[in-house]
DNA sequence: GAAATTAGATATGAAAAATAACAATGATAC
DNA sequence: GTATCATTGTTATTTTTCATATCTAATTTC
């Protein structure tokens, strides 16, 4: 692994950009490691017309049928203005259905539909393909690892 | 570590979210824990005045003096355009120097002033201290893992 | 029943990021 | 040498994302 970010064009001044003092934060390699990720998923969930937070909160509501606007927001820690738009799009797909509560006439119960359970498989099986892709080269115990240790860095929120 | 994502407000139709489709995913778990990072850094870097990508561009330059803004944004993965106001805040502050290249007198050479320097040496130690906090729970081999780990994950990019 | 709270929606604004086009300079081809 | 092309940095513009404030309807609290 060189000592570089990236290449550089021209000959003069400045070979190579030097990242040697970025390399030792685990942030540096988490938000570079990040990117490639995200960048990949928006590639491998385009041909569903699905984009991450549409993705996620669709699986979500899959997997908690009678969810709730604020619930789902709470959970994908975005605002609830912003959930709107994207339950908007949800359901105008016809991927979900949004059906007062019975218990809180205010609230939604949101629940996949059969359409939208149908598309969830199929891009949550692009998704295994896109992810065994890009961790080529972990085995299992090294996945397992770095899954241990992403949840004990995210779990320093609610404590501290 | 529980199945859930966050809390419910409600004691009606649904009590937890569940995430547990999601939790198979890596890129799930990166998605939640640099949040955290993000989030945390972000306070972090504050007192300085600095946001994540001007402490990211300051390092840099202070690393190779001499660069070019066009490299600058390559090592950043930022466009040309969007690097222009970076550049121009650290200069505005004093931070950098921005003198014309000798060899090409369309380039800028940029450099890390005495201040930025003492800026920079400062934000470090802070961040220093900020991965610290948040690595707490991680022996060393555990953060050298990670961070092997993240870096195949990022080596796919330029691969495939 | 009045006041406070909550769910969702709307409107708006701030910040980040991408695209297109430009002037100045440099590199290349002939 | 000159014409053509590429590159550096800039500006202008747009899109996208994210956050805030406010509104209604419904519910809860007292």
């Amino acid at each position: 692994m060189p000592d570089t970010a990236s290449l550089s064009h021209s000959p003069d001044d400045v070979i190579r950009v030097s990242d040697k003092t970025l390399q030792n934060f685990a942030g540096y390699h988490m938000k570079r490691a990040f990117n490639v990720v995200q960048s990949d998923l928006t590639k491998t969930l385009k041909p569903f017309d699905l984009r991450m937070l549409t993705y996620t909160a669709l699986i979500l509501i899959i997997d908690n049928p009678g969810l709730r606007q604020s619930q789902l927001a709470d959970a994908m820690d975005i605002e609830r203005p912003n959930m709107v738009v994207i339950v908007d799009e949800l359901e105008r797909r016809e991927l979900i259905s949004r059906d007062r509560s019975e218990h809180d006439r205010r609230a939604y119960s949101l629940k996949g539909t059969l359409a939208g359970r149908q598309l969830c498989d199929k891009a949550i099986d692009a998704v295994k393909a896109h992810e065994a892709r890009l961790l080529k080269g972990l085995d299992e115990d090294a996945v397992a690892g770095l899954i241990e240790a992403l949840q004990l860095i995210q779990a320093r929120t609610t404590v501290g």
